[in-house]
DNA sequence: AGTTTCGGCGCC
DNA sequence: AAAGGGCGCCGAAACT
């Protein structure tokens, strides 16, 4: 029997909390307290605290130090019903879910504001609309009876309740930082940049890089602006649609070497170069606002920084306290693992219920042996391609891996007609996902009927090329979408089983990445943090699909920088 | 002058 | 050889 409480944050500083029942109810009278972190920390046998907002309240409890066992998202719940329930565009805030069940007018949400460079403020606004405590239960108690509306109920309530906890990690994350050294940053800028110059122009490789290109055209040329790259090449008779590196790399011109570096090393110095170091790095540590379940699919995002875009060579700079670790772990092959899982194909269950490499054992089955192969095919399959190798491919694995293919196609019948598609926990990809803006503007139908293949064609076998540009659009996002969003979901209960066990010690979760975890811990406790990774991995698992054969193992590495652990 | 979009590329 | 999912970030270009 859970123990839950609801809180609410007053707008005088204090907060109200209260005891519920089963149905969502309070079962006792409404308390006011004048301290947030004292309410929280004399009640330690509540199992749950029910929230509105965890972004709102719990960095201000981490501050007081006080940290929650379990808590309910009533907002993010509130997404991911209205998700489920196909209502996608309504306001989500509890205010707005309040507002539909007295049939008053429905406020829109408050608008999302950006991070500012080293600021820990929480991601939406501050002056959010404060619900009284007994209003929030209002929306807390009819969620519970929405929950058992959906399909499948209890992946529901799994799933509402693994984002609330992937939000108690993300608050903690944040408060954490990920350990960062600008010593060893301004390094490996040096040694790839060389100097910079006065006045923040190019530093002095980019300028060199520069007058190469140049040299080799014979004239000025700026390797940054597209538009005069293009030019250069079309007056070297050289016809190039873009600049992007595939196209150039290509081409037969003195100038593509040094062009092809430029375009790297330039990326390094914009993106994470001395501007990057002085904006998001303090006192040792980078700070990216983690925010968890901040795409449609289910994913991750950061607000600043691009902390989850951090280049290979910039991870020299990720390196843990003196005698402590850092335990970098990266999920095997996650992807097709998940799809096996969901999809109950035989051949591919069997494959990923062993933890060796599974791209390996795919093409011992279906591609004589080319891993290569075996992998773009899966990909392929994922990610809805059409043209290539990777058609021909997927005809292999589709003989192999016939339920699995079929899963992946019927999610992408399913966007192409415009229905809900959902995740293995229930996650749902609003209908119109994938469409392009400009062509849902335009007022493109959707699907566009014309476009469908004749009838009488025989066994209805989901082929491409059929339906609208946005159409397949919409197709290929779904397909993507049940895997990838199963996985995040599968991510969720490994980062909560994680937590736990790591409240138990001085490891810190510091950083999450879609199918890669980062641990910060002293260095004794680094293999039992290992440990700890496999069992909530497995653990996961059994969790989030039930009973299984497919495992989800790990490639874990104890290092004191996170260059160190591939 | 300020704001939005585009091109390109980093990560998974 | 060529192009298919999810993101964020930057400067330049294109707008208002």
């Amino acid at each position: 029997m859970t123990d839950r409480w609801a809180l609410a944050p007053a707008e005088d500083g204090g907060v109200e909390i209260a005891p519920l029942g089963p149905d969502g109810l309070p079962t006792g009278p409404v308390r006011r307290e004048a301290d947030l972190g004292e309410a929280v920390r004399g009640r330690p046998e509540v199992a749950r605290w029910v929230w509105r907002s965890t972004a709102e309240v719990y960095p201000r409890l981490l501050a007081t130090g006080v940290r929650v066992e379990r808590c309910y998202d009533i907002e993010d719940a509130e997404t991911l019903l209205l998700g489920h329930e196909g209502r996608h565009g309504e306001p989500r805030s509890a205010a707005a879910a309040l507002a539909r069940l007295r049939r008053l007018p429905v406020p829109p949400d408050p608008p999302q504001r950006a991070a500012e460079p080293g600021s820990q403020s929480p991601l939406f606004e501050p002056q959010a609309v404060h619900l009284p405590l007994a209003d929030l239960v209002e929306v807390y108690a009819d969620q519970q009876r929405r929950h058992d509306a959906t399909a499948h109920p209890e992946r529901m309530r799994l799933l509402t309740a693994a984002e609330s906890a992937g939000m108690l990690v993300a608050a903690e994350m944040n408060r954490a930082g990920l350990p960062w050294s600008a010593e060893a940053h301004r390094g490996v800028l040096h040694e790839l940049l060389g100097e910079r110059y006065a006045g923040g122009g190019e530093p002095r490789r980019l300028a060199e890089l520069a007058d190469e290109v140049s040299a080799a055209f014979g004239r000025r040329v700026r390797p940054d602006l597209p538009a005069d790259v293009i030019k250069a090449f079309a007056q070297a008779g050289i016809k190039i649609r873009s600049t992007r590196r595939w196209e150039i790399e290509s081409l037969d011109h003195p100038a593509v070497k040094p062009l092809v570096e430029y375009k790297k090393l330039y990326r390094i110095w914009v993106a994470h170069g001395w501007s990057w170091l002085q904006d998001w790095v303090r006192d040792g540590r980078f700070r990216p606002e983690f925010l968890a379940g901040g795409t449609v699919t289910g994913r991750w995002v950061t607000n600043g920084g691009g902390g989850l875009q951090i280049p290979k060579v910039i991870r020299r700079a990720v390196v843990a306290d003196p005698g402590w670790r850092l335990v970098v772990a990266d999920a095997d092959q996650m992807e097709p693992r998940v799809l096996a899982a969901i999809s109950r194909d035989p051949g591919l269950m069997e494959v990923a219920g062993r933890e060796t490499d599974l791209y390996q054992s795919v093409s011992d089955r279906a591609f004589s042996g080319d891993r290569a192969q075996a992998k773009l095919a899966v990909l392929g399959a994922v990610y809805g391609q059409t043209s290539g190798d990777g058609l021909k491919n997927l005809a292999a694995l589709r003989r192999r891996f016939p339920r699995a293919v079929a899963y992946v196609d019927e999610a992408a019948r399913a966007g192409e007609e415009g229905r809900l598609v959902r995740t293995w926990l229930g996650r749902t990809c609003p209908p119109a996902a994938g469409a392009s803006d400009a062509a849902e503007e335009a007022g493109i139908p959707v699907p566009d009927a014309e476009d469908e293949p004749a009838g009488g064609a025989g066994p209805q076998e989901w082929v491409p090329g059929y339906a609208s540009t946005n159409a397949r659009a919409r197709g290929r996002f779904a397909r993507n979408f049940v895997v990838q969003g199963s996985a995040a979901d599968w991510a969720l209960l490994l980062l909560a089983a994680l937590r736990r066990t790591c409240a138990d010690m001085a490891a810190e979760l510091v950083f999450f990445q879609h199918d890669e975890v980062i641990v910060h811990c002293p260095e004794e406790e680094s293999e039992a943090v290992v440990t700890a990774i496999r069992e909530a991995a497995e653990l996961a698992g059994r969790l989030t699909f039930g009973e299984t054969p497919v495992r989800f193992p790990f490639t874990t590495a104890v290092v004191e920088s996170y260059a160190d652990a591939k």
